[in-house]
DNA sequence: AAATAATTTGACTTTATAGTCGAAAAATTT
DNA sequence: AAATTTTTCGACTATAAAGTCAAATTATTT
């Protein structure tokens, strides 16, 4: 009876759980590219040369699915949160950070903000909707610490955050990893853009 | 026999016109607001105090009200393209322009720019993408003047296009008409904040 | 007020797809 | 190689919501 239990390749657990999570980016993909209620679990079983039933091996319900896809991006994002926390002189400084940080993470990995967060019900949808606005706050803080140390031109917050946000949501409709122009490339012309449309 | 034929409450086809695009409107509202698979025929009837099966007699099915919802956003928008036409002396006065008018356009009316484009199947999906297509293009125009005369700086069009119609896109995400700031108000912030963004 | 036309409905059928389950197949352990 | 556990599948059920239709209701015309 050998230990296999921490060795990767032989770990039962590590095993399923790469399993689990190829499926969800699998269906998360999908959903980017077609929307959440036109793919079918079918559709995301054939895509990885499995039959319907064995995806619910893996998870409990397609809304399960959705939600996991929502989890792992909110997730994403909180790291990249904390990752430029304490760096930056200015609002506006720290703020480009983060933006350029979302950008690249939304360029990467097959990660998307997914919109349909009204598919979600009870408390799943109220989970995602709390992380989605604890990381919309988290913006919003640096553009009202920007507007107040001069580096952001002064304006509604709101509207200010709405904006640079919307550019990034939208990202997922057009963004596919077609090699016009890399990742890295578009993140550093969001930066830009985005940052010249509120500088003081 | 009087001939009502003209005079707008007696006449049949406009009675039947109006009470079509009452439907429309209300669909199309619940539609940006909870989305296109989330909102039930029974639901769009019972909003408008009718049964389901009366639907049916403005509309030929769910996915025709998605389609015209689109067009009518659509044709909204090349009314928009055309009113600027001529106006504005640089590429960046004429995008201010007709970016104003769209912003205005989707704080008004309870038109709204969907997102559901691949609900639509065959014809109904070609024809939409057709003309958000023909809008894009009319921006792109505006964007690469602005590059060539000098009023815009000098960038990926593409990705400078797609900014900043994320950014529109995203409205029917957040905008209700809840008095906090006028559409006007909105539209403003808007035009400030996008050409801000790609000034020369 | 009878006849005709427009509008609406309740009850029904159809359809797509999510989800279940017992058994088979494959991998792993003894 | 037998036993056990993990993974997969075919065939099934359940369900929600779209769409239909003949008949009832309401409005309009004669």
């Amino acid at each position: 009876m050998r230990d296999n239990s921490s060795q990767s390749p032989f770990n039962r657990e590590q095993q399923y759980a790469a399993k689990r999570k190829a499926v969800i980016f699998a269906a998360g993909g999908a959903f980017r590219r077609r929307g959440y209620h036109n793919t079918s679990m079918v559709e995301i079983a054939k895509s990885l040369g499995l039959s319907k039933a064995a995806l619910y091996y893996y998870v409990k319900s397609k809304e399960e699915i959705l939600y996991e896809c929502h989890v792992i991006v909110y997730g994403a994002m909180d790291v990249c949160v904390k990752s430029v926390k304490g760096q930056g002189d200015s609002g506006l400084e720290k703020l480009k950070l983060l933006y350029g940080e979302f950008a690249s993470l939304l360029t990467r990995d097959g990660l998307a903000l997914l919109a349909d967060v009204d598919s979600l019900k009870g408390d799943f949808q109220a989970e995602v909707s709390a992380r989605r606005g604890k990381i919309e706050r988290a913006v919003t803080r640096l553009v009202k610490m920007g507007m107040a140390d001069g580096s952001i031109k002064k304006a509604d917050p709101k509207v200010t955050v709405f904006f640079l946000m919307g550019a990034l949501n939208w990202m997922n409709v057009w963004y596919e990893a077609d090699g016009r122009m890399s990742g890295e490339d578009i993140a550093a012309h969001f930066v830009d853009q985005m940052s010249a449309g509120i500088r003081a």
